[in-house]
DNA sequence: TCCCCCACTTAGAATGGGGAGT
DNA sequence: ACTCCCCATTCTAAGTGGGGGA
């Protein structure tokens, strides 16, 4: 950073051009790439003999394997996933799979085990682990400096997650069918290693062996391991930071904004679309409109039965919308109601034109509340259409576009002489919309209330005060009303500057109270990350001199390192 | 056309570490 | 120095969408 404005900039431009042509050739996404292999979960340390294990009221002594598997749900006691029957049927079962035929004949109901001495056992380790923290820290700073990059044509870049997973019991989001089942240890049998040729190959650990290495550089990935519990393939990649993330992500944006040169267009094609002869092309047209105005998901379908039951637009069924022709003083109201990606629930009410509504009843003529809502159409089917309406256009791209122009318009409308505190908060405002047009949420931290109840102390505190100076203020004009002199005058000024102080205070408190509340069950970060083309918020940052820091932590500014290089202050998404 | 595989992005929860307040 | 709380970071599940083969 220490290089002129003008040399930056044009050296990042110089970047995006090389970007664009080394993209437009064979696919390749690397010539060179090197790197150590991952790190593995550290081998399982059975319990000393003080910690004890009950089965019905009767000590008992695990063998390694079925200990181990014992300690993943004594780590868990105090989570709610514990309590629930699928959780605790898959778990038993395979928990039954690692023990000794003693054991398996010993232990048949999950209700007589005692993990409690167990549990115990981990809250003093985790307690004890703080303590020496130092060391632990050192040791994972060498290993991040040794396993935590990679080069990749001449670049050092930072591996996103060089770790492999730990075993334990897999905690599906919802209702997942396969809760508290055993995800298994990977070992380095299990691993593909993905690196060139010419490059210093990755060793196995002493005594073991890779399952492959390969030399393809049409991926990204570093590495790669096939999961037990729904048999999908799990990959090391690189950090958002580096230059394969930075470009993909700066595509997309692009792509964003080729939409939205054509989006009346597309706008228009759905709105005639509704009218169409053709049941296929109607939904299709319904369901595109959704996606637009509603930034739904495109809703793949999912393999009933393995994973929790959510849905997307393409998937919606019967009974997940309401239609009222009348709503209070709205005409044509859909009523939303379904469960999205990770069971996060999406319910909304909306007033839609005729057309839709009369379409929508069509739709749902002669069918069962588990039938889909659009039976002719799927996601492969709409995003073959918009293929055709723009190059590279899927579903996806409508929340990508929709987020970001929202962004932008809001940023627009805000005033300019605000102070920066003010200019925050009204850009987390604008942030917040976004989040609720994307469904962003999140449960309520677990001390919101607390902190809610601390926040209202300081508060009626600082209320008190208030009353309290305000008093004094009013003692001191009197005293000033009957002296006349110069001295109580002063008093007055000092009183009414304190009252003007912790009015201040007050109300900044109060904004603090009010933007806590309203992010009670939202959540920021997703949008910020993976939706807000960040150039936009580079530009208005640059156009009202507001500190980038404000804006980005640390990580933010360095994933979006290329936005900040590139946007000035009149960038236009 | 359908289905399955693969690679990648997007997602909320869990964890950890550091700073503010006492 | 200590505690508590908050935010950054880490973790890994859950989506999207393309491609290939039956």
């Amino acid at each position: 950073y220490s290089s002129p404005q003008h040399n930056k900039t044009s050296r990042r431009e110089l970047l995006l051009i090389r970007w664009e042509e080394e993209r437009s050739t064979d696919g390749s996404k690397w010539r060179f790439l090197e790197h150590k292999g991952p790190v593995f979960a550290p081998p399982y340390e059975p319990l000393p003999d003080k910690v004890k294990f009950y089965y019905d009221g009767k000590l008992m002594k695990l063998a390694a394997p079925a200990e181990e598997v014992a300690t993943f749900f004594a780590k868990m006691l105090d989570h709610e996933y514990t309590t629930k029957d699928v959780f605790r049927k898959n778990f038993f079962k395979d928990w039954r799979k690692e023990m000794t035929s003693e054991e398996k004949s010993k232990i048949t109901d999950l209700n007589k085990c005692n993990f409690a001495g167990m549990n115990e056992y981990f809250k003093a380790q985790s307690e004890a682990r703080k303590q020496m923290s130092k060391e632990e820290k050192q040791d994972n700073e060498r290993i991040l400096q040794e396993y935590g990059f990679c080069i990749m044509d001449n670049h050092k870049e930072r591996i996103g997650n060089f770790r492999i997973e730990p075993p334990g019991l897999f905690r599906g989001r919802g209702d997942h069918p396969k809760m508290g089942m055993l995800k298994r240890r990977i070992r380095p049998e299990d691993i593909i290693i993905n690196c060139s040729k010419d490059s210093k190959h990755p060793k196995p650990p002493p005594g073991t062996k890779w399952k492959e290495v390969r030399h393809d550089n049409k991926v990204t990935w570093l590495a790669s391991w096939t999961e037990n519990i729904q048999g999908s393939i799990k990959y090391i990649m690189l950090n958002p930071s580096s230059r394969i993330k930075g470009e993909k992500d700066w595509q997309k944006y692009e792509t964003a904004r080729r939409l939205k040169k054509c989006v009346d267009r597309i706008r228009n094609q759905y709105r005639e679309d509704w009218k169409s002869k053709e049941m296929r092309i109607r939904q299709r047209a319904v369901a595109l409109y959704f996606i637009d105005k509603l930034a739904l998901r495109a809703g793949n379908e999912k393999e009933e039965g393995e994973t929790a039951d959510t849905v997307g637009c393409c998937s919606l069924r019967v009974e997940h919308i309401n239609l009222y022709p009348k709503l209070d003083d709205q005409e044509y109201v859909v009523e939303f109601d379904f469960l999205g990606k990770d069971s996060i629930r999406y319910y909304n009410r909306i007033p839609v034109e005729k057309r839709v509504f009369k379409n929508l009843q069509l739709f749902l003529e002669n069918k069962q509340p588990g039938d889909d809502l659009f039976d002719r159409l799927n996601t492969s089917i709409l995003n073959k259409h918009l293929q055709e309406l723009m190059d590279g256009l899927t579903a996806k791209v409508f929340r990508t576009y929709n987020a970001s122009i929202t962004l932008q318009q809001q940023l627009k409308e805000l005033s300019s002489d605000d102070s920066v505190p003010a200019k925050i908060l009204s850009y987390n405002r604008a942030n917040r919309a976004v989040a609720i047009l994307c469904n962003h949420q999140r449960a309520p931290p677990k001390t919101f209330e607390k902190s809610m109840q601390n926040l209202q102390t300081k508060i009626d505190e600082k209320q008190k005060q208030l009353s309290a100076a305000r008093k004094q203020l009013k003692a001191a004009k009197a005293e000033h009303k009957a002296s006349h002199d110069d001295k109580s005058k002063k008093a007055v000024e000092v009183k009414r500057k304190a009252v003007q102080r912790i009015e201040e205070q007050l109300m900044k408190l109060q904004v603090q109270a009010t933007d806590r509340e309203e992010n009670k069950q939202i959540a920021l970060g997703t949008s910020k990350l993976n939706y807000l083309d960040p150039r936009i918020s580079v530009a208005w940052c640059k156009k009202f001199g507001i500190p980038i820091e404000k804006i980005y932590n640390k990580t933010q500014r360095e994933k979006f390192a290329w936005a900040i290089d590139m946007a000035e202050k009149d960038f236009e998404f």
